[in-house]
DNA sequence: CGAAAGGTTGAGTGCTGTCAACGTCCGTGG
DNA sequence: CCACGGACGTTGACAGCACTCAACCTTTCG
């Protein structure tokens, strides 16, 4: 019996805009679940069903092109929602990038759900006004940076995610284990993976980062980075 | 006196939400208000002060880089929201592409509304988890597409959403007035304005559209165009 | 009529994509 | 224990699309 009371993310997801009660009643429509790397939750152009807070692990969000071109549009974190409330078809594809503990409901349950608890609805209002922001700030990376731009942007904003997931509070981490490989680096940036891997090896050859296995990133100067992100 | 009644967006707004009283409050709260092509609205990184519902005329949302490469991230049109409501800061610049008519709220005035009308609160989160699956789609095209897939999409796009600002229903427009210049394509797109003009040339040159003047766009051939622009 | 803004066209460069070979890590099975 | 094979990653050669720089054209407006 997993209680909201005891969950790692009780005070980071949705469910901190709810009371002792409300949470209770709650807690009995959710569904803990885990799923593992590389296995898919959500399709795109498919009928949204289930919604989910994040409790464990690295999922991505993902769009294709017909022709098969595929760009991931966001990653999803511990204490985040994934999922499309109110809505009839799933925009985009969720699939874990790591091994993933969910608390999930179904679409109709949650919608309802939260219908009823404006609280609820206000804390996940805030959170997509703040998912949106932060996609159009992406958009500004993707159309307008140099491959090089990218890759020092995304180690520094991983470094920075990665550290506010533990509960040392938000410190960014100087050396954390990637979520993803090259091409789903690639992926989320829109370029290929041997531009990946000639930028990575590049600021490796600067000096700037270490890279002691080919998971695992170490920044050794984190300002020089800073500077090549463009802030 | 213009009251909500008679607004030209009256049921493509969020106010929608709202029945005949609560309407009445919030017309006392708004504030009507015109703005000229070329003025801007809200500054990106500035406190966020105001907040509106768009009567009339296009804007574009933008970000810029330091070194000052733009991007814009999003157009609005009539019935559309703009503004980031509880939230400090504004993530991006607002500004006006044709001359435009707005219902606008100081955002504190709002805010307090928003959160004693769950209603009006509920409408605004669909049209940001809508905007949200919008902003990511997009991330797919400049990603991932050729400038002349972006342009193929972009004029398949705008003739369909100027199409539903007209009160004839949801048609696509054939023949339209671009409310943006090359340079602001180029800056919608990821592309630069030379590329833009190449583009446009050739599509023209191979039939499917025609560009009477060089504010306005006719599609000719618009399945050939949907085809480019991959569906 | 002249100047400025916006747009088009041309020539050349460069960054990133494409294609291909090679290297490294790791699990499996002989 | 070692050989093998496949997944993943790196490196190299080359090509192409879009960018840069520049000239010229068109429209608009004083």
């Amino acid at each position: 019996m997993t209680a909201c009371a005891q969950c790692l993310v009780r005070n980071r997801a949705i469910c901190a805009s709810l009371g002792p009660a409300e949470l209770e009643e709650l807690n009995k429509l959710a569904r803990r679940q885990t799923i593992q790397r590389g296995q898919p939750l959500i399709w795109q152009g498919g009928e949204s069903v289930l919604v989910a807070n994040v409790i464990e692990g690295v999922l991505k969000l993902s769009t294709s092109t017909p022709d098969g071109r595929e760009q991931i549009v966001g990653l999803v974190y511990p204490g985040d929602f994934i999922g499309r409330p109110f809505g009839e078809t799933s925009a985009h594809s969720v699939t874990a990038l790591t091994d993933a503990r969910l608390c999930s409901f179904t679409r109709a349950t949650f919608d309802q759900f939260a219908r009823t608890h404006p609280a609820l609805e206000h804390k996940l209002l805030q959170r997509t006004l703040a998912d949106l922001d932060h996609a159009r700030h992406w958009m500004l990376l993707i159309a307008r940076k140099s491959a090089r731009e990218r890759i020092a942007t995304f180690l520094i904003d991983m470094s920075h995610r990665l550290g506010q997931t533990n509960c040392a509070g938000p410190d960014a981490l100087d050396s954390f284990a990637l979520p993803l490989d090259r091409q789903q680096i690639g992926d989320l940036l829109g370029l290929t993976i041997e531009t990946v891997s000639r930028q990575i090896t590049q600021l490796r050859a600067a000096g700037m980062i270490d890279t002691p296995d080919r998971r695992t990133i170490a920044i050794r100067d984190r300002s020089a980075m800073a500077a090549i992100a463009g802030l």
